[in-house]
DNA sequence: CGCGGCTTTGATGTTCATCAAGTAAAGTGG
DNA sequence: CCACTTTACTTGATGAACATCAAAGCCGCG
């Protein structure tokens, strides 16, 4: 049952092996649950093992000298977590840390290596994988930083309905706080402009509850901002 | 005297091929000179080749919606300049451009992924270079942003010693405005903190040269802004 | 010579972070 | 279940950092 030939991923990163490498990798994996709110893995920490979030959420954060936190990424399934770093260097870059009760795999990195050595094709596959998250992370950081602080909310909002949630009604994973960090900019100011937008009609903030009430409008702020 | 055997960049990249491959890579590959201030790629445009730096010094920039350009990074020899996402899309994510009389060398793609389909430890080594540019290319992100606008133009200031020259004494391949696209401001301001540092004694600045006069303090700006 | 682009400096305004203080919510121990 | 503490959230007032605007000097180039 949870042996990886039935694995739903395995279409996503592990198709192009064969059933003897498929075999080895079943072997060497290890299920996990870990509950909310608990670290994976820490920023500096040895790699030692290739770990994927099979369901949940996490978030990828760094942590600066001063001590504030950034958020660099929220993981979901398929997302890869740990992948970005793991082939060039020895230690994690990131410090992950789940965002809801989450389930991954693990499986020793060598054995990931040994099988992408001998098996180009399943390589190539790791390769496009990285390049997409990196681009994507990048193109977000850039995103970010482009817009003034309306703006980023309201992409940060919109991103969740459409990647995360996939609906215009949903609960936040994250505190004010984690919102902050995710998008560069302090709790207050989180805080003031969903009031803003609450009082604007644009969406209804109960807390942690998230309702899109006027996406164009929403949009239009994001695209402008 | 061309031929791929006797490239000094052979160990970087190529290091894994065995002769019969690199003897493909070789008939494939085709050298070209480019003056400065010209553009290779542009955003958007289809990837046929895998291009990359043999000598000279190139940008890879994003333009806005509101058609403001930021440079993503700086590249030089070794960094293998379309790698980055050569491998997860079709088309270029960033416009090329020499800074300086550049040579390249460009092979065509399917080519390439011919290869290290079927050469796994190939395969293992470019990811390992994909890793370690986007690594590079967010940390330096995530430095821009956490510093004050004089210990941006600080850290700019020292990387150029440090990492391209490798001399405190140097030309800049950069105009201010495009100081300001690499650093995230504005030319002015480029302009005002660039002045002001030369009034402190810290850098002998002339126009595009540069003279770090007092190390110390410069790093101090860098690392405490 | 004169035009346009790059550079420089000053004056002004806006955006956003910081500080402060108060309220709600959530966890803790009796 | 209730006092108590702590943590998260919320709002307002202030100030600093930075962008923008404006104008002038410089330089290369036709």
């Amino acid at each position: 049952m949870d042996h990886c030939v039935n694995c739903k991923f395995r279409s996503i990163l592990f198709d192009k092996l064969n059933d003897e490498e498929l075999e080895i990798v079943s072997e060497n994996k290890r299920s996990f649950v870990v509950p909310k709110g608990e670290t994976i893995c820490v920023a500096g920490q040895p790699i030692n093992e290739f770990v994927y979030l099979v369901e949940g959420m996490v978030k990828l954060q760094k942590i600066n000298k001063d001590g504030r936190a950034q958020i660099v990424s929220i993981a979901r399934p398929l997302d890869f977590v740990g992948l970005l770093t793991v082939f060039s260097n020895q230690n994690y870059q990131y410090t992950i840390s789940t965002l809801t009760d989450s389930r991954f795999c693990k499986i020793d990195i060598s054995v990931m290596r040994r099988i992408a050595a001998s098996n180009g094709q399943f390589a190539l596959d790791i390769l496009k994988y990285i390049s997409k998250i990196s681009d994507e992370i990048i193109r977000h950081t850039y995103a970010i930083n482009s817009k003034n602080l309306r703006g980023r909310i309201a992409m940060i909002l919109l991103d969740f309905a459409n990647k995360h949630f996939d609906s215009d009604n949903y609960t936040l994973p994250l505190s004010r706080k984690e919102l902050a960090e995710l998008i560069d900019m302090t709790p207050e100011n989180v805080i003031r402009i969903l009031s803003e937008f609450r009082r604007d009609d644009l969406v209804n903030v109960k807390g942690k509850h998230i309702e899109i009430q006027n996406r164009k409008l929403l949009e239009k702020i994001r695209d402008l901002g």
